[in-house]
RNA sequence: GGUUUCGUAGUGUAGUGGUUAGCACUCCAGACUUUGAAUCUGGCGACCUGGGUUCGAAUCCCUGCGAGACCUCCA
């Protein structure tokens, strides 16, 4: 038996002064691009008619109020359970007064619709919460045909009502609202949906919550939304993670109320690696280029030749052989050092006959394209880590900013290589494209690449069990 | 302080009165290997604590301990 679910995301705009259409266009455009359509796609500001006309019957129920306290008395007032002085006023009064603020006749800040909830209740998310402020703001979406605004309290519950649908989903910190949530369906004698809470996804060395991300963008500690090393999905797409490893990472998890869930970043990892496994074509790019002079030049990695030979070592070194992929196996015979000793140019070797089965080292090269020319240079981004805890987010704070977690950046989270060799084929890569570049890792094109030379991003290393000595 | 939510292998979870407590990542070992990658085979590892209900509890009830969330005219 399958089963079916329609997905209706919602755009709560309730607040003009927060509502911006990039924001909306981006979030539509990368959902798309997740390959998710949902069933429909709606704005709380779709309903600001109908939500008007339920306030006012509200109204008429005398179940809400105009007030004219300032927020600071409404708080107040909440800590010591007391009714607003205009709580019990007549019911014509409060209605013409709230005709008067959605005229524009009232100023901002003087007046509030609140609901008459239970000033008594258990919890205080049942104080009379307000239910419209006055914000003499035009609306992106809506247009200026409205100066009072409804509050998250009042519009969630009924457009969820009003849509019909059957489970309304939100994260966690939701779940003390329930209570004036169904207030509000039961006071307007409305369809009550399910309303299910959840808990958000946190994965380790790295920030999820939005409002810190924003701050990271806004405060330039990062390049932009689509900053590689971020999180977001802007930032994954850039980094040349696909939308196939996002959703098998997701859909291995399970989805509970569990608070404090960290997920260890290596499972994303590794999804992009099971991922990029099966799709990245091969090739060989040398970020660090040591030359080899040959019949024709070749250039290795740096790291693969080292002065000293030992047992659990593959690379080069004097008097050693290894195998260049997919070529032959050369010998190491002579070292060229620059005017600094510890300094190596470059290194001479020959072809070595007698190596001829069960290569240990084999190691991936970029060779001159014609003798005396330069190979494709790239330029290479590394990231790592973008913070150095597991989990910066839950950092004691004791400074009143809470800066505890921005100063747990990592300062090499990112490293930029200039000066990297690779192989002809390289050379028609486009914005899109992603790679194994052999030994070192999944790489993608990013943006940020010209005509005259390309950039890649490192997706994500390949597994690294050198640590783990020779097998 | 009030209200409220959560607690199953290192990590994330499945389980809803009767299982050898399942899955995945991590970790360990072996095999294969022209990427110390990939692939294949095997392994280690858990029900926060105490009490109660029951023939029987991870599952229901209570106490304790621990960890979060909410308390904006933001959402």
């Amino acid at each position: 038996m399958d089963i079916f679910i329609s997905v209706m995301p919602r755009f709560d705009d309730t607040n003009p002064e927060a509502e911006k259409k990039e924001y909306i266009d981006h979030i539509q455009e990368i959902v798309h691009w997740l390959g998710w359509e949902p069933y429909k796609v709606t704005y709380t500001s779709d309903y600001f008619q109908a939500l008007y006309e339920h306030a006012v019957e509200l109204l008429r129920k005398g179940l809400a109020y105009v007030d004219h306290q300032t927020a600071e008395q409404i708080r107040k007032d909440r800590e010591t359970n007391t009714d607003s002085p205009w709580r019990d006023r007549p019911i014509e009064e409060s209605l013409q007064l709230c005709e008067d603020m959605r005229r524009g006749l009232i100023a901002e800040g003087a007046a509030t619709l609140r609901m008459k909830q239970d000033m008594q209740n258990d919890t205080r998310n049942m104080y009379d919460l307000i239910a419209y402020r006055i914000k003499f703001t035009p609306h992106p979406h809506a247009g200026d045909k409205w100066c009072i605004y409804p509050s998250y309290d009042y519009a969630h519950c009924m457009v969820d009502s009003l849509e019909n649908i059957t489970h309304s989903l939100c994260t966690l910190e939701f779940d003390v609202r329930r209570p004036s949530y169904y207030w509000v369906l039961v006071a307007l004698g409305l369809y009550q949906p399910y309303v299910w809470e959840y808990s958000r996804l946190n994965i380790s060395h790295n920030i999820m919550s939005k409002r810190k991300l924003n701050r990271l963008v806004t405060e330039k500690w990062v390049d932009g939304w689509d900053d590689p090393r971020l999180l977001t999905l802007a930032g994954l797409r850039r980094r040349g993670v696909s939308a196939a490893a996002i959703n098998s990472f997701i859909r291995g998890m399970g989805i509970t109320r569990s608070v404090n869930s960290l997920i260890p970043v290596d499972r994303l990892e590794y999804h992009i690696r099971e991922e990029l496994n099966k799709t990245a074509s091969r090739a060989m790019v040398v970020l660090h280029p040591l030359k080899v002079p040959f019949s024709r030049t070749v250039y290795i990695e740096k790291t693969d030749f080292r002065l000293e030979d030992s047992k659990d070592y593959y690379g080069l070194a004097p008097g050693k052989s290894a195998l260049l992929s997919y070529a032959f196996p050369i010998k190491c015979t002579e070292v060229i050092h620059g005017d600094n000793p510890d300094e190596i140019v470059e290194i001479r070797a020959e072809y070595d006959p007698s190596k001829t089965s069960k290569p240990k080292g084999v190691l991936h090269w970029v060779a001159e394209p014609a003798p005396g020319v330069e190979p494709l240079k790239v330029e290479i981004r590394l990231f790592e880590k973008l913070f150095l805890s597991e989990n910066p987010a839950g950092l004691e704070d004791k400074e009143p900013e809470g800066t505890a977690w921005l100063r747990d950046l990592n300062p090499h989270s990112k490293e930029v290589v200039k000066g990297a060799y690779a192989v002809p084929s390289l050379a028609t890569a486009v914005v899109g494209d992603k790679f194994q570049f052999e030994r070192l890792g999944y790489f993608a094109v990013d943006t940020d690449s010209t005509p005259e030379e390309l950039v890649f991003n490192r997706t994500v290393t390949l597994r690294d069990s050198y640590g783990k000595g020779p097998r």
